[in-house]
DNA sequence: CCCTGATAAAGTGTGTACACTTTTTGCGGT
DNA sequence: ACCGCAAAAAGTGTACACACTTTATCAGGG
């Protein structure tokens, strides 16, 4: 049992995953089975299986004798994500104002401080879009509730390649620091509403803040790169 | 092009699901590929790739190697549901408040009244439960959002067997209309902080009332048929 | 009688073949 | 050149076969 259980299925399906949001598979980008087949040394079968639960997990589209393709955002539908997910982070933070304990509250603490350190030290900026996700997520996690956890991590990987473009957009990281720091403020004065407000407000602008930059660099989202750079068009 | 493009397996998904919701396929049953294969008339791997697709979906729940099985949901998970629930409704209502047009204000309306009027003359129960969750869902529609819209009729309709319970249990129906008034009120007042506030106690309140049902009755939620109905345990 | 382990039965995971659909290619007419 | 259209190429959907894993069956020892 050395692939603890994996199936070649699962296998392929993480790989195509990891892909996506690592970036060498972009928007729009088809997926052929055979290809893929031939490239991970197994048959069409389990790359078909793996082609479904993507299709189902809404990263590719798919339809019927048609060729699968990594999920295209147009920029309206990047828009409605980035306001469905304010709004579920804000349910989230809403419940884990009360329910998050000592630890995870010192956890949280511990993130936002070493990012600020980052931030101050001119560290890599990688590091601080890692560090960001990472406390959006304990703040998630810190509501207790598994279904609306992995509703809302579900989404916030869907603009996942997206949200890191902060890490080159002038300005945009320590206004994003600020705004961790209103969030973390009403979470230790036990505000829900305003944690709830702030967190909103905080990913909204996120969003707003990548149409802009996306607007003004006059550049499609399919030339937008998922890892945070623009493809073969620098700034 | 008779069947609409609908493949095999997309035929044999929907079948299943609606096996499930109607209840013929209870919480717990077990799956097996061959028997569903004969029993459609098509292969394995059409069976298969529904199966897949049903359990990325929830609906089922599947591990290597292991028969699939209808997803089983036990008293906390059923909780978490409806609290995450009331969350999206919650943040979706908030939402729609201020983006609804007079035409889905009016059709909200109009649902409202058929339920009052069936309650009053003693209609079909199922067809009131029917009506609460075309109320539901016009609200929920109402926020234009496509990205939150279907996250939250995604989660609802995971707990929708059980939401019909209501059906059967005494003085529900009354007090699910009484909330719905404080819904629409707050809604027509424009007041987008109550109806919120409304619609997150009103569904966490069904999730209240289903496990006091459940445990009142001491009968396993394996037991409650999805239908509204227990099992072959009349009350 | 109840374990325990071997063995058989059942069932899942994947490779392969082929029918059918979509896309591309290429050719003749205008 | 530019269309339209037919034929070929490419690609998807499904059936089927078989290896491997899990589950059920059963015989013998405590």
């Amino acid at each position: 049992m050395t692939d603890r259980d994996l199936t070649q299925a699962d296998t392929v399906r993480l790989a195509i995953e990891r892909e996506i949001f690592g970036g060498q598979l972009a928007p729009g980008d088809a997926l052929e089975e055979g290809r893929l087949a031939s490239r991970f040394g197994v048959s069409r079968t389990p790359v078909r299986e793996a082609i479904t639960q993507l299709a189902q997990a809404g990263l590719i589209t798919k339809r019927a004798h048609k060729r699968a393709v990594v999920a295209q955002l147009d920029p309206s539908t990047m828009l409605e994500l980035f306001e469905a997910l304010a709004e579920l982070e804000g349910a989230a933070v809403f419940l884990s104002t009360s329910r998050m304990s000592e630890a995870e509250k010192g956890a949280l603490k511990d993130i936002h401080e070493a990012a600020a350190e980052n931030l101050g030290n001119g560290g890599d900026p990688n590091e601080y879009a890692d560090l960001g996700f990472a406390f959006h997520q304990q703040i998630v996690r810190g509501c207790h509730n598994t279904a609306l956890i992995d509703t809302t991590e579900w989404l916030a990987l869907r603009v996942l390649p997206y949200r890191r473009f902060q890490v080159v957009a002038p300005g945009r990281l320590q206004r994003n620091q600020t705004d961790h720091d209103a969030i973390i403020s009403a979470i230790f004065a036990g505000d829900a509403e305003a944690a709830r407000e702030e967190i909103r407000r905080h990913t909204l602008e996120q969003g707003d803040a990548l149409m802009r930059f996306i607007a003004l660099n006059k550049t499609s989202h399919a030339d937008f790169h998922p890892n945070g750079l623009i493809k073969e068009q620098p700034l």
